[in-house]
RNA sequence: GGGUCGGUGCCCGAGUGGUUAAUGGGGGCGGACUGUAAAUCCGCUGGCUAUGCCUACGCUAGUUCGAAUCUAGCCCGGCCCA
């Protein structure tokens, strides 16, 4: 595979998604100017993507960036992943309208933990060469206060506040910390740290990656090209994916919740998902929209848990829908064991996490939204003696969620 | 440091002594409809194994039969001045 660099003409898997790369000059003989002419000459660029683990899950927002590392490292380059330990703990402020809560030291460090194992499926984690990974604290921690001024003498107020966020949170009256001011130097300091070529981002990134140029033509080095893909829209279909928002399909969830979800996608943003999250063939996509969410579905549920789970997927989802619980082999399961008896039912929807506290799950049955097996229950005081009761059932709450009730 | 305005439920935002988890909007969840979409209509939107008991209007004391509403101190923000 490495020697496909020779010929790497067709780039789609570059511009897919519609990549932004900057500086652009496509036009230019110069390497420094045009990323095609650098591949053109088969250089291996070292492709930094740093992601600050400032929650437990990752998702599909994040993954298309992902996806696009992933499509570097086929093509023989140098992933350079970034575990922003530190910067977490300042957090970024970009996009936010206030200022970002500071994580502690140990709460960073549980969710980088679990980050790599969630990445797995999307990134070449075996061939030798093709990823390396790094924690921006082995070098942020170590600056001096003669250096951290050096980083700000880099930069003036004015440009400072010409980043989106900075000036409108300023203008509306709403506080902007000082350290906040260092997050996109710290961030631009990484690339200097592991030399980048070329740095992933969205583009709401293109201010932090920007920064790095400046600070590697600073430090001596070749400025990194920055890549900029699309924020990805989250399940409602308007405001960006993201775990706040809730708007979310997390990489770690089981394949029935995945599919059920992505299977109603809105229609306005469901050509950016295949661009974003597939590599489907954008001039074949099914022309009749509910097959169209389902084909997505189905590819992107694929990714993550391989075509014999996710079509079995789209069968219990299909049957689900119309109220036929039997084929539900990989439904997430409920243990009964943890729980007392007699048993009202509004209290294993709670314990079970199907509704967030008792009293919601009250409303619940109130408004006719559970079922079991089927069968639509609005009795708020339902009581089960024994557990046999339950054994196998299937527990409904709205159209997609599910869990069925094992011993 | 001084002056001044302000801190209400997921968010915005009413309320300025009195049956009440506290108007309204947004968002969210659910129901009907549908393509499991959008649009539309309707309901719900503090907690608790619940015919009742808790906790709530920045924090802590206080005034009062009674406070989100009054008083004092404190904490935190905006603006103006230094």
């Amino acid at each position: 595979m490495s020697n496909s660099l020779r010929a790497p003409e067709p780039l789609d898997w570059l511009y897919r998604g519609g990549s932004e790369i900057f500086p652009d000059q496509p036009e230019s003989d110069d390497p420094h100017q045009n990323i095609r002419q650098r591949l053109r000459q088969g250089a291996k660029l070292r492709v930094k993507l740093g992601i600050d683990p400032t929650g437990s899950q990752i998702h599909l927002g994040h993954s298309t960036i992902f996806r696009k590392l992933r499509a570097f490292q086929d093509q023989g380059h140098t992933a350079v992943l970034i575990i922003g330990d530190f910067t977490a703990q300042v957090g970024d402020p970009t996009g936010k309208s206030e200022v970002r809560r500071q994580l502690t030291v140990t709460e960073v460090n549980q969710n980088a933990a679990t980050y790599l194992e969630q990445l797995r499926p999307l990134l070449d984690f075996d061939t030798p060469g093709r990823l390396e990974v790094h924690y921006n604290s082995t070098w942020l921690t170590s600056l001096d206060l003669g250096q951290i001024l050096e980083l700000l003498a880099t930069m003036t107020l004015g440009q400072m506040l010409a980043k989106e966020g900075f000036s409108e949170r300023h203008h509306q009256g709403n506080p902007v910390y000082l350290h906040e001011f260092l997050y996109p130097l710290l961030q631009g300091y990484d690339s200097v740290a592991v030399k980048a070529d070329v740095e992933l981002g969205g583009t709401d990134q293109k201010f932090n990656l920007a920064v790095g140029r400046d600070l590697q033509r600073h430090f001596h080095q070749e400025p990194q090209f920055g890549l900029l893909l699309p924020i990805l829209p989250g399940l409602d279909g308007v405001q960006k994916m993201s775990k706040s928002l809730g708007n979310f399909v997390a990489l770690g969830e089981d394949p029935l919740t995945m599919y059920s979800k992505l299977e109603k996608v809105p229609d306005q943003v469901i050509n950016q998902y295949y661009e974003l999250l597939t590599d489907y063939p954008l001039d074949q996509l099914p022309v009749d929209p509910r097959e169209r969410q389902k084909t997505l579905a189905l590819a992107v549920v694929t990714q993550y848990h391989g075509a014999a789970v996710a079509a079995a997927a789209q069968a219990s989802a299909m049957a689900l829908i119309q109220g036929d619980p039997s084929p539900t082999d990989n439904l997430p399961e409920f243990g009964l064991s943890g729980v007392h008896f007699p048993l009202k039912l509004f209290y294993l929807l709670r314990a079970s996490g199907l509704c967030q506290s008792s009293s919601e799950a009250r409303r619940q049955l109130q408004g006719g939204a559970v079922k079991l097996d089927g069968q639509r229950v609005t009795d708020v005081d339902l009581e089960f003696a024994t557990p046999e009761q339950l054994y196998h059932k299937v527990v409904q709450l709205g159209k997609s969620h599910f869990l069925k009730l094992v011993p």
